[in-house]
DNA sequence: TTGTAGGCGTTATCAA
DNA sequence: TTGATAACGCCTACAA
């Protein structure tokens, strides 16, 4: 394997202006220019382990997220990319299934792999996250704000809720149903406090019988549907997130279930084959989540922020599917 | 931050003593108890950066992927986690948006992290893994194979595009369509002549105007069913690639063209809305082929493999939807 | 501006 | 079985 000795060796240099070179710190340019010829001549190109080992810190930043098959982690995930490798970055991604053990197993491993930095969508209310901060590493929080003093990029969930609601009251629904996750999950709990908020300043009702919580998947969707029976006279639907909506479309599909017409996604639904018009989505935007995050945690990285900060991401507006 | 000398200190051991502890390598009984118990007390964690630089390889493995959008490929990398994870490895996800040179980029960058191994969906009919194979590193490719002497899990991709458009036929369709992708894209080229296969075998002219060739995303897809004018008079179409295909369903929702009633979707769509039984689906088992591909890895970073291998996934049969 | 040399934390060799 | 010590490849005081 060639080192940076042996492109000292053959530009005639000693290795630290060879290093000098590689990090941009200036030389004299004709040292300058036989070390890059020297770099050229040989492929060398630097080992990041010991440069990590050295400096403390990779140039990886891990990024936690609940559930990678979801499009919307799997948009997040190339909005942290496109600016991570713009700043010479790589990016780990980690799934933590929703389970807290795994997501303190692969913070813990961030630790010890001295990545530059974290962003999690946290599976738990605490996450693990004291070890990372005692070593001075940074942290961002996104899509779900916990209770630590750490940078965090969160939607309005609550504000999400109630348009989504109003949307379907517009168009003159009464009987919406609410479809939302686990109440450990904060995102689904505060969206669900915006639909009752929504409907209560309609002058409707919203009975329990109509507020389904299920498991933030597709099967959750499916699983809802079913269970709010044909008595229910429901006439609309508020899926509070992409994948319970997906799960509701499908339901909807399958059983030409009749009376209800209205359905509002929260969310983005690249995939869904269902008629344009007959979806309305609440589109949010997971890319600019983790661009906006990745920037948050790269000014960290750079010692350009102080006190934790708080970014609300808006919906990008409704529109049909 | 706590090393590996404050735990020998602590036990009244040497570092050396301690190194073996943690690596399973027999000491006496009672040093190891001692360790063990200032490991606790430490709440010490090795650090996995100087662990890499000293053994020459670190305990991740990258996994190189086209589309990380793709649920296709987020299955992948579900089961390549799954596999990896129990044996204490890492799985970094790099996404090379079909471009050869953010492929090559990403390879260099594992071969100076050190990676274990490389698993890789190649974005080009030569990705540069040459580097890495010097290094004796280890490869697999998936899904695309390449003219290189490393293992590979692959579909028996002709066989596809012959089964899907046999399913069509068998329903009784004759003016079947396929869309599918690039040229440069064996998968795409390879289930297309699959599919022109079949419909020779059955005694069925297949013209190019009804061959689409597009990129393997949505867009794709929809922009083939717009160019499939009227007068091609089609009755169906087999889409080679999931995304292609929701690209399909989504524009037959969306036009309720007359005439074309059969689909079949090589792949698989887990968030398509469409009503069940309006779509063959010759399902593909990404979380096998990420599973499979991650064994051989690990079996060949343990050295338990010579020539290179070469596995041929098979479809677990068309279902609806 | 440049070079020498020490150290980042771990593992592996070698001698005891 | 154990311990002392020399690497692994790089970066960065400090000295020149």
């Amino acid at each position: 394997m060639t080192r940076i000795a042996d492109v000292a060796n053959l530009a005639g240099v000693s290795t630290a202006t060879v290093s000098r070179v590689l990090n941009g710190i200036p030389v004299r340019g004709d040292s300058e220019s036989r070390v890059r010829a020297a770099v050229a001549e040989l492929g060398y190109s630097r080992d990041r382990t010991a440069r990590s080992l050295r400096r403390r810190h990779s140039e990886l930043l891990a990024l936690v997220v609940p559930d990678i098959s979801n499009p919307f982690f799997t948009g997040v995930a190339r909005g942290v990319e496109d600016v991570a490798s713009d700043a010479g970055y790589s990016v780990v991604i980690c799934n933590t299934d929703e389970l807290p053990a795994k997501e303190s197993r692969y913070l813990q491993i961030a630790e010890d792999e001295n990545v530059a930095g974290v962003i999690i969508a946290p599976a738990s209310a605490e996450p693990a996250l004291t070890g990372l901060l005692r070593r001075g590493r940074v942290v961002v929080v996104i899509d779900r704000a916990v209770d630590l003093p750490v940078d965090e990029v969160i939607f309005d969930n609550y504000d999400l809720g109630y348009r989504a609601t109003s949307i379907l009251l517009e168009q003159g629904y009464r009987r919406i149903a609410c479809v939302t996750g686990p109440e450990t999950t904060p995102t689904a709990v505060e969206r669900a406090r915006g639909w009752k908020a929504a409907m209560g300043d309609a002058g409707i009702d919203a009975p329990d019988e109509i507020l389904k919580r299920v498991p933030f998947y597709v099967g959750g969707g499916r699983a809802a549907m079913e269970s709010l029976n044909e008595g229910s006279q429901i006439d609309a639907v508020v899926a509070t997130n992409n994948l319970v909506g997906v799960g509701v479309l499908q339901s909807l599909a399958e059983t030409e279930r009749t009376g209800i017409v209205g359905v509002c996604v929260i969310g983005d639904l690249p995939y869904s084959t269902t008629k344009t018009s007959q979806v309305h989505v609440l589109q949010l935007n997971p890319r600019e989540m983790g661009g906006v995050a990745a920037r948050m945690l790269l000014e960290r990285i750079d010692g350009l922020a102080d006190g934790p900060r708080s970014v609300r991401l808006a919906a990008t507006g409704p529109t049909a599917r």
